[in-house]
DNA sequence: GCATTCTAATACACACCTGTATTTGAATGT
DNA sequence: ACATTCAAATACAGGTGTGTATTAGAATGC
């Protein structure tokens, strides 16, 4: 074990990475706007001093957490269709997936705050909105992929059928975010699955 | 135009319409954390004496707020089902109701701030839950009543038709709503029809 | 080893908000 | 008319936050 002294860059990325992973915490907690910089800073182990170093505003780390996260949205999109297999299978893979997105999305308030902040921040709006623009198109072509690959043409256009999952998706898991004692966390995917079927398959899950 | 003095209840009624307008305007603007109890007041035409005189709190006015809107909603809802008609002509009134929610809507941000602030204060959330309860649970009502009327079965049970309904109808808002520059008020209409009429009738719109 | 460079801490000056307590003045009741 | 009551304004005593400017000290380079 040993703590060998760290370069000026090490040290710098260190600090960037804990003040990121401490002002994702904190803006589930508190909520973007009512979080600090100094709470943030202060949850990472440094004064206001650190943040300004290393953020030009709050807002800039914002949009750094929602790259991070979208990276890794997408990453976990593509496995799906990884060692293709038959249609039957095909077809239960990304029924699963969708189903039960509600409960891998860790960051899904973040995504929230974001569009709250995106509805009254021009300038951050038009940041955001190329994140939300970019998930939407890769989501239609992998919809495209997927009705190519199982052989069937698809019931609505790919982008339409993208925006409805997307929204369906968010939606549901909303209600299951705000009130997990009514609105299970199996509720939420019974109704995934069932949309989700019924939209896409045109049968019952 | 008789400006007649006023007595103190119809005074103090005033007050207080005027107080929620200002506020429901204000937290549309700037969201709810990031509205002070002065921008209230002031944007009313008062001093914070007026707004805590009539209200508790900020959390208090706000849950009177979602109370106005949410049965102005459930008014709007009661009329679809009025002077019924043939089959095809409540088909045909349901889905051009729900494919058109997004544009009349006009609280939308308010429900979704209402949800942030639920998911973060216990208190505000058993209040708040008890209106997202009711309305699920009305809108179920309403789908079995609408099943009986067109002598058809659901196709999912209404618990599940309702909340997939109204968060796909949340989801698609809220893109439409945060980037109406490339979500054009028709394509969240394709999307919410095209999904409806898929999920409930089986069919295309 | 000494000067330089850069990260993070600290100092500063100011802005804004909160909730309660007290006061003012208009409406009410007799 | 006069005393009472109540809505809303104002006074008060803090508390928290911001962004910039300056400083301290460790890493780097010669």
């Amino acid at each position: 074990m040993k703590r060998q002294r760290l370069t000026r860059e090490q040290s710098k990325d260190q600090t960037r990475l804990r003040l990121l992973d401490a002002a994702q915490a904190i803006f589930m907690k508190k909520g973007f706007v009512a979080a600090s910089v100094e709470d943030i800073a202060g949850a990472a182990g440094y004064t206001r001093g650190a943040f300004y170093s290393n953020f030009r505003s709050k807002n800039e780390l914002f949009l750094e957490l929602l790259r991070r996260d979208h990276e890794a949205m997408q990453a976990g999109l593509q496995t799906i269709f990884e060692n293709a297999a038959t249609r039957e299978e095909m077809e239960e893979r990304v029924l699963r997936y969708y189903s039960n997105l509600h409960r891998e999305n860790k960051c899904f308030l973040l995504w929230v705050e974001a569009k709250l902040l995106a509805v009254r921040d021009g300038r951050f709006r038009i940041r955001f909105n190329a994140f939300l623009h970019e998930k939407l198109e890769q989501l239609s072509a992998y919809i495209r992929e997927f009705s190519t690959r199982v052989g069937t043409p698809l019931p609505l256009p790919a982008e339409t059928l993208a925006m409805g999952l997307m929204g369906l998706c968010d939606g549901v898991q909303f209600f299951y975010t705000v009130d997990p004692q009514n609105v299970s966390s199996e509720m939420a995917e019974t109704v995934l699955a069932g949309f989700f079927a019924r939209v896409v398959f045109g049968r019952d899950p």
